[in-house]
DNA sequence: GGAAATTCAGAATACGTTTTCCGAAATTAG
DNA sequence: CTAATTTCGGAAAACGTATTCTGAATTTCC
């Protein structure tokens, strides 16, 4: 391996006057800066960065915690976030804490004996999660912290919400059922109370809980169906839930959206292209959400403090709510 | 931050001696270990990453390149590898290079700067790729070398094929069609040739090429039911032209199984256990692929020659083939 | 009881950078 | 032509650990 002295010996200069011309910092004559990069092209020369790391105090490394394992959610998060980061020369360590205390903390501890500069934790849902406990930068990403002091970057899920309801509603729609995830999940939540407080009288019955299973949403179609055969709409609180009842609707016969109008949530490929017929729904914008957070790390790590921001998910809109 | 000559401070012994105590090297009386041991322990000290790398030698680090945005294969392979390496105090640096040369390079330059002790590359599907180029260990995983001295570990891709064919065919299955995804995907050809093989007289005609979605699942329904109607099953390529097949016979109105037999590949949860009725589907046992290739990195390191491995999936068998 | 063998711990060096002074050389001003 | 600035590059001290070598203290053996 070629060090920075042999890079220096060939350009016939010091070693420091080499880390600097490398690293663009001091005073040095031009013809110098390049007459040492010129030598490290030739050596072939690769930084060794444990002993920038060491000499310079910053390791040019964060670390990205998960609680999900790296699933639908944290996956585009991670991706957006990376983006800004390795942008700015950071390498991104991986921590998959699958929900458990126990591998949190070691993590956390492995994270910081490498001393990384910061930390981005992410999760499974945007409902809030205590914060960890590290002297150095941390952002949440998409699960917020439940500390109001740190930095966190969320989603709007009652923006979305209402996106669509307002979607609806412009289109003329004014007998909507809202079928939405399970009641313990405070996103679930949120999203059905807005929804319902944006209805109003265009709400045809409360919102129904269950599961975010495709299940799920066949079986709510058969129950409300019964109760109000008259509704022009169901709002559903995710995309997996939204082709479940795009698939019962067309099983009995409804057209949609000409009968029945049919929104999801997520813009998941998966269920939001491959349902019949595609669905509008909201982008959650995660990769955005990872780059807000990317960015409001690195600003931290400059020793700026950045605001918390939380991003309002866009409407999608295909053939489930308006036809051709 | 508590340094380790703060500990042997404590303890009452030298810098060189808390080492070796931290570390269970030297030779050192088990009191004086235990001394040092419960000075770290009262300091919280966290060993730096940095100094210990610089020192021996071993950065503890590992990265990851995957060309698959972190997608549905490389993320169970990953988690695997993840499981025995972090086991092993490495630490995983992940990088995605979204199939851009440029950017493989750049992280290859990251990694090779920070002195990685090995890498395992992966990808999007199990065909292989032309070797990357660093003088550290590196290990393939389900995207194998085309390189055959490379350590690779890969699935059997054939293997998986005849694993279903034989459940057919022990159903008492006689007049099997199958459909593929798409012809330039070595993958795809791999599995029909080796189902088309093993079926012999019982493939009712010449494997289907097609693409890797649910409409071409439902699309070749038509073409093999115009063509051959008296068909007993149909062997898909993925879960998700099966679950695609699943759809289409059903609304003509085929009972699966008792008319047709459906089968997958992959075990695709959001594809195999969402249609209806749940595919029969073979395992690819990502998981267990990443734990291997994690393990044969840590041998590599060791200085051990691990063998190459070529993962077997397994049969998982569900209502698409066998009735109540 | 002395010599030989063994056990234990410390001193010193190395790992590869960055960065802070400081002084020499070159330039400008008077 | 000397003195005051400015520009440039080098020397050396960190950064925190692992490891090798060496010597002292202890034990074992005859």
């Amino acid at each position: 391996m070629v060090r920075i002295t042999d890079v220096a010996t060939l350009a016939g200069v010091s070693i420091g006057t080499a880390s600097k011309a490398l690293n663009n910092t001091g005073q040095l004559r031009a013809e110098t800066r390049q007459r040492v990069r010129d030598a490290a092209d030739k050596l072939g020369f690769i930084m060794d960065a444990r002993g920038r790391a060491l000499s310079s105090g910053r390791s040019f490394t964060v670390g990205m915690i998960t609680t999900d394992s790296f699933g639908r959610f944290s996956i585009p998060v991670m991706l957006g976030a990376e983006d800004v980061l390795s942008a700015g020369q950071m390498a991104v360590m991986m921590c998959d804490t699958r929900d458990d205390t126990v591998r949190e903390q070691h993590y956390i501890r492995s994270l910081s004996s490498r001393r990384v500069d910061g930390i981005i934790v992410t999760g499974r849902s945007s409902d809030s999660r205590s914060p960890i406990s590290v002297n150095i930068p941390v952002v949440y990403a998409f699960t917020p912290s439940t500390d109001p002091a740190d930095v966190s970057i969320s989603l709007d899920d009652a923006r979305g919400a209402e996106v669509l309801v307002d979607h609806l509603l412009s289109r003329g729609r004014h007998r909507v059922a809202y079928v939405s995830g399970p009641h313990h999940h405070a996103a679930a939540v949120l999203r059905a109370n807005a929804a319902a407080a944006r209805l109003g009288s265009a709400l045809v019955a409360p919102p129904l809980f269950g599961e975010w299973s495709e299940r799920w949403g066949r079986q709510s179609v058969d129950l409300l169906l019964r109760s109000h055969p008259d509704l022009d709409s169901i709002c559903a609180g995710s995309d997996q839930i939204a082709r479940g009842v795009c698939d019962r609707l067309r099983e009995l016969g409804r057209d949609i959206p000409n009968d029945v109008a049919v929104t999801g949530f997520d813009d998941w490929n998966v269920m939001a292209l491959a349902s019949r017929p595609p669905l509008t729904t909201v982008n959650l914008r995660l990769e955005d959400l990872g780059r807000f957070a990317g960015q409001a790390l690195l600003d931290l790590i400059a020793g700026n403090r950045p605001d918390s921001v939380t991003i309002a998910p866009t409407l999608v809109i295909r053939e489930s709510t308006v036809g051709y």
